[in-house]
DNA sequence: ACAGAGAATGAATAGTCATTCATTCTCGGA
DNA sequence: TCCGAGAATGAATGACTATTCATTCTCTGT
């Protein structure tokens, strides 16, 4: 077979064929990266396909490998994402030196529960990757470079507090792990069943959790 | 091409040749299923092929088709079997009415971080499954049944450990919303970096979690 | 107005995978 | 010993998918 029938123009005289948009490299990247964030919501890690996320986005099958070369690196790329938005805004918090340590844990459990990070969407990436991280080494490492730093600073607030409260019997850093366990599997629940707990009885669980840590602080 | 040349008898001379054994339904089934779990926890959910699980059982490629039809339902059966192992575990505990609550309540969370229960096969395979769970809405059917009757039983073994202890302050279903939030989220910090916590640093803070609630009990 | 730089497109390619089923093998009962 | 039921095998099939790249389109600079 030639290659001379390949091209022929298919445009449907009664179909209004979409103007083909140029937009530079980063803002392309970033609209693939969230249509793949929707894809994997909807559909699943596993069988998210290019022709999806390409479709998603309303762009040709091409695009992706032309801004990320291949679909695995899509994939990190979008985890990355994920990971960065959320523990940067939790260190953001946490570093606030114009906050007090009792209002930086209140504003810190406020956004772990806010929408932009408690929805749905987002969960469900995060859980997708996490089912995938005993098998793929990278994914690890992309998160767990974040959860460190993000660790640290919770220990840290969290020996704030306790100094602040004389509270005995109170270790910051098993506390810190406690805590964030407890977000990561209150979140879990909320993605597997939404109704219960709620999003609001869950944030009440979280606050309990704190409240029997530091009574005078909550 | 004809049909005749596709079954010669291809036994290399100095190869062995494997006896085929033949066995029960019951046990070539639970044969695949054990075989698909060392495959999820090893390659990953998205990754796992029908080559890989019925070559990790030793077994031919279409075993796996003729006992479960299909790799859906192959995988469906392997959920169901890892949750009710898990879900039954913590129910026989909590039921059994031979022990006072609070020894109760000891022996669960033994089990929690016992090898059988946080072996990171086992907690591989459990979030691969929470990864697709917002997908496929029939992962979150075959969990949450088994789910809903162990928090059941937890929020009424609370329930007699509050009123034994007269804590105040103390609500039974929130705490065990609670309880099993951080153990989920215990388990996955287990699953993505195993030494930070160890499995001994993990039991103890969800032990920690418990004195807080029961001081009197733990 | 126009050229050319490079962004975007999507048909074709090459590979993988679940599933089927003709055939082979095993074993218990006759 | 031999037969038939049905368990097991694995080559072939057909469907699907990531990636490539020849071609088309858009826009900037002259």
């Amino acid at each position: 077979m030639t290659q001379t029938a390949r091209y022929k123009n298919t445009q449907e005289p009664t179909a209004t064929k979409k103007r083909r948009t140029i937009l530079p490299k980063q803002e392309r990247r970033q609209q693939l990266i969230e249509a793949t964030i929707r894809c994997i919501a909807r559909d699943g890690l596993g069988s998210t396909t290019m022709q999806m996320v390409t479709r998603e986005a309303g762009l040709s099958l091409g695009i992706a490998n032309l801004h990320f070369e291949t679909k695995d690196n899509l994939l990190q790329e979008t985890l990355r994402f994920v990971a960065e938005e959320y523990h940067n805004g939790q260190i953001a918090i946490m570093r606030d030196d114009s906050a007090a340590p009792g209002e930086r844990l209140a504003r810190l459990l406020d956004f772990q529960f806010s929408p932009g990070v408690a929805q749905r969407q987002k969960m469900a990436v995060w859980f997708a990757y996490y089912g995938e991280a005993s098998a793929r080494p990278v994914y690890q490492t992309i998160v767990s470079a974040w959860d460190r730093a993000a660790a640290k600073q919770l220990v840290a607030l969290f020996g704030e507090i306790i100094e602040d409260g004389s509270y005995d019997n109170a270790n910051p850093s098993e506390l810190a792990i406690g805590y964030s366990a407890l977000i990561e599997g209150l979140h879990l629940a909320l993605l597997v069943t939404p109704r219960d707990p709620s999003k609001k009885r869950a944030k009440a669980i979280a606050k309990d959790f704190l409240a029997r840590a530091f009574p005078h602080h909550i």
